[in-house]
DNA sequence: AACACCAGTCTTGTATACAAGAATTGATTT
DNA sequence: AAATCAATTCTTGTATACAAGACTGGTGTT
């Protein structure tokens, strides 16, 4: 009977030469969801149930229903009352209205961190955009967007101010989903790599007011290829 | 020893003539909690013991835990792993955070206000303001800060962005919170209201950024007057 | 043949039991 | 007397059991 957790892909074996953490399964369960629907193994519409989720995860459901309340704050996913939760749609509209609030938080971001960055910090930010660079022209997608990603929530800690950082992580797990999809096209990929290129240059000489600017346009320029692209889908 | 959840303030009485749906218990224990922070009943810091709050809101630790998932995800708690759960912090410095972001957002609330506005909204934006003026010459200051409340309000749900609209939503409680404070201060309160004529003479003209900027200006010169209050209190 | 109704099944919602990780307190040692 | 360690207690993390609400398929009636 009891056969569930014993051995699934969550469970830490004894010799895990990791060192892992035990507890928080749920947090890892999250983190597992998400990136399931990140990636579009979960499509949006998608119905998951509590149980099929437990077998895939090698966990119970306390830690399932627990994660699935987290990404479901995060928008990820629809709560129906009494009925199974759903993996949240994408409108083309919605995603208008999300990339412009986007936009204007991550300019603040730009503005507030132009005032505060290092100039270690302006390294680091340039190391990591060289690494982007490398992928890109590797093509490796998937570690570009990890290093992408990762620009832009240094941008954000280094604004230091927490109430924006919560607001931002509220609102990047869609944008991420969005973004995912729009850099399948190979013309923005090149693109948006070119416009990061000077959102690096006004952030390396403290233009606040430029680089805010660059960073909204930065997610307009995104955002007609995404919508072309959910039209067709959907 | 079963006797948590038979009469606890969140189960529905038969009589209750709401006809409020049963289940869900978790959604409900989530705003509860909700209000109990935002009211300053669990104060920022506060250690939250599940079982303690079992018995507060009547339920069992299964629907409490996921309540915190999710009110974590928004940011009002912190799950320390394997230890308690803690109303997240906001002080003086934080307020200043806060009042920046709010203010970016009503910011961009106001310019795709002024670029959706009908003549009719300006015109019932303009009944309010009238009220409003009333209130401050009478002293009345409750309903005062009722109808300004309903003023940025009314321009979030003009400004028509869904998204916008659930960052301004988790935002505001902790304005209004300190907004109450700020203008126990009669100068600041005269201060606010000149503002916001000058605020209305823009969106009437749809000068969106005239008025974004005047918005952001607008917290910021409250600012001053809530940090002061602060540091006297806590 | 179409519709309504009922039973069986599936799925979620909640409570509780159990295990493991922290914190605390008291005793023992130096 | 102070510090350290051990044992108890407290708290969280996870699994499972049970109940209640939705779905499905079939049967009977009109």
């Amino acid at each position: 009977m009891g056969k569930t957790a014993e051995n699934g892909p969550l469970a830490n074996e004894p010799g895990d030469s990791l060192g892992r953490k035990k507890g928080q399964l749920h947090a890892e369960a999250a983190g597992k969801l998400r990136s399931m629907i990140l990636s579009g193994e979960l499509p949006p519409g998608e119905r998951l149930r509590e149980v099929q989720l437990c077998e895939q995860l090698g966990v119970s459901r306390t830690p399932v229903r627990e994660a699935l309340r987290t990404i479901a704050a995060e928008g990820l996913v629809d709560l129906l009352p009494n009925r199974s939760v759903v993996v949240s749609e994408l409108h083309a509209p919605d995603l208008e209205h999300l990339f412009v609030v986007f936009g204007a938080i991550e300019g603040i971001a730009a503005e507030l961190a132009c005032q505060k960055i290092t100039e270690a910090e302006i390294g680091e930010i340039g190391r990591l955009l060289a690494e982007m660079i490398d992928f890109h022209t590797r093509k490796e997608r998937a570690p570009y967007m990890q290093i992408n990603q990762k620009i832009h929530q240094r941008t954000v800690e280094i604004a230091a101010n927490p109430v924006l950082h919560t607001v931002w992580q509220s609102l990047v797990p869609r944008v991420e989903r969005a973004r995912a999809l729009a850099n399948l096209d190979t013309g923005r990929w090149t693109g948006a790599l070119f416009e990061h290129t000077k959102m690096f240059t006004a952030l390396a000489s403290r233009d606040g007011q430029l680089l805010a600017k660059l960073t909204r346009e930065h997610f307009l320029n995104s955002l007609p290829f995404l919508q072309s692209r959910l039209e067709n889908d959907d």
